[in-house]
DNA sequence: CTGAAAGCGCTTACAG
DNA sequence: CTGAAAGCGCTTACAG
């Protein structure tokens, strides 16, 4: 027995012998014990006796042995793999939710598996994602930038995988979806703007289908209303989520027919950044001459070049909150959908102040 | 046959009944074939008939089969996962190249799992990898941000998991490694700021164990020696990669113990936003008094904030070079460590000009 | 061209 | 407390 031992830990140092490591039923070998009782020191069950215990730790420990994942995976079902769908990684607010994301799923002992949609098929990334489902690579998916249109999404909800929407929202779909309350942030920017004194708002949109556009525009709306001033939908400018948009939002609410807006707000901090860009190349003064409002707080909205009044979403929370509700649902697929809304605050700095008078 | 067959589907149709999918098995009873001729034609395999392979075809069609992932990883040993390690995606930088990373593993059919490095445990997405190479849950692992000193990265080696280090080398490491010239870079931009008169240049760096730091430092060394400029070590700031670094890189270089430098050449983007956010603080011209290069050519470098002249890696060739030698190596794992060097070329843009007289 | 069978490395009843 | 055995769903010699 203990030649046999030698002869495989002799195989196992090879670096070359590679392809064959180390399997529980060499370490059954090793410590003169069944396979079943290796597997039952490594999953905890209580029914083996200290001494055991106590040597096949031991071997554990000097072969350093680790389960066969995809073996488990086959016995089990689960991968311990989640998936993550993003849209874009240009928007550095998507950097951020992908590492609070990665936080979240490491801690819970799981392993992140990423698709990032191509720039030219929007879908790319959630068709990665339904394959994975398909072939049961991932236990369940988190989408971040899921819209009602996407046929990928729908066709893994009939698969009936666990699935969580984090940061969108889509009506009639029958899974969770953890969102900050975009409406309420909108409105608030809002107020924010009337207390200082301003009347002729512009905003600048992604495209209407998207959620989070609707939610912020719809807030903005409200906004509007609570602070008693006029809606000019002429003053809302719709374009993507780009730098590039906020150049153009700019220099037609600027220019607009009734005379220049006096603050916009935008529905992220990078058309936000653009908008002040463009200010800048202009030569028009912020905050003495326009006020602009972001979304997001990113971590260049604090920057000196911007000095952003923004709206901040607690990303730390949406991830927790958003793999915490994949996991009870891998775990008991029956579950209702849950849908969390989060608050999302104001962070005044230096983009805004009164209205010129 | 026909009543099994129905008998089957009927049960596949059952959203509830997730845990029990459709397998090889079903489809081969469907198909009125052995499962193995099922497993032939869904791998192409050259003998089967053409009437046969045409009914299993439509078998799979109308149930939309798709092979369990852990079923034929345990088989074949390979899970068509490979590992992505990044030590930040705050900068842009890292973004960028994840995206190129996935768009080169997605056209391989291949997963993209994503380590990210938590802020206090930096090794922590190389601990993560490790663990999944032992666990055998990827079949490589590409690292954007090795340092020497990672005791998870030896490990990983050490393991004989195939690995490629990509944005960064580290010597004496038996692996892959795919590189931009980051002292020819370097050098180009004190070419680039010598002709443009300036003698007196200041460089912002990242620590010195980072292969990066260290190959742009030498080639900035390199390049005041061409342009017979005196190289004075008082005028590298060293600092982290962040922008708060550049802001301290400013003020240190400006009020520089002989004067201040006329240009500042900057290890990444983000530190020379830091660098230029500073100037623009203290009310410093650029490039009227002072000139600032970066590297990496983010997105942000060309916003009118920025204009920022910067160097450009060729990212998309940095990623497919990287994906196409992991690959190489999970296929034959005895392949001689490769070396590539790629070209990094010059932006120019408005943070440089003449020097000022 | 086709199929029965072995086996990848685990987990988990089942029997003692 | 312990072990022999079945089986997760594939791929791949092997035999016809």
């Amino acid at each position: 027995m203990r030649l046999l031992a030698r002869m495989i830990l002799g195989a196992m140092d090879q670096p070359t012998k590679h392809s064959q490591r180390m399997t529980s039923r060499h370490v059954a070998e090793l410590s003169g014990v069944s396979q079943t009782t290796v597997s039952r020191v490594l999953s905890g069950h209580p029914n083996v006796s200290p001494r055991t215990r106590g040597r096949v730790l031991q071997v554990l420990e000097e072969t350093g042995y680790a389960p066969n994942l995809a073996a488990r995976a086959m016995r089990t079902g689960a991968t311990d793999a989640i998936g993550v769908v993003m849209g874009s990684v240009t928007n550095p607010f998507y950097p951020m939710l992908a590492e609070a994301l990665h936080r979240e799923i490491s801690k819970a002992q799981r392993t992140m598996t990423l698709w990032i949609s191509d720039g030219e098929v929007t879908d790319s990334g959630e068709q990665g994602a339904l394959h994975a489902v398909r072939e049961r690579s991932v236990d369940g998916v988190i989408y971040t930038t899921a819209t009602p249109d996407s046929a990928s999404l729908s066709a893994a909800i009939t698969v009936g995988a666990p699935l969580v929407l984090i940061n969108r929202v889509i009506d009639d779909v029958r899974c969770d979806s953890i969102v900050t309350d975009g409406a309420a942030g909108a409105r608030a920017a809002v107020v924010h703007l009337a207390e200082l004194g301003h009347e002729r708002l512009g905003m600048a949109c992604g495209p209407r289908a998207v959620s989070t556009t609707h939610d912020r525009e719809q807030g903005f709306l409200a906004g509007l209303a609570a602070a008693g001033l006029p809606v000019e939908t002429a003053l809302h400018y719709r374009g993507d989520f780009t730098h590039e948009c906020g150049r153009q939002a700019f220099d037609r609410l600027w220019d607009a027919p009734g005379g220049p807006v006096t603050a916009i707000f935008c529905v992220n901090d990078v058309i936000a950044f653009g908008v002040l860009d463009r200010a800048r190349e202009r030569g028009v003064d912020v905050p003495g001459e326009i006020s602009v409002v972001g979304y997001d707080d990113t971590e260049q909205a604090q920057w000196s070049a911007y000095r952003l009044t923004t709206i901040r979403q607690p990303v730390a929370a949406m991830a927790a909150l958003g793999v915490g509700c994949l996991l009870e649902r891998v775990a008991d697929r029956t579950l209702a959908p849950r849908r969390e809304l989060l608050p999302a605050v104001l962070v005044p700095r230096a983009s805004t102040g009164p209205v010129p008078s």
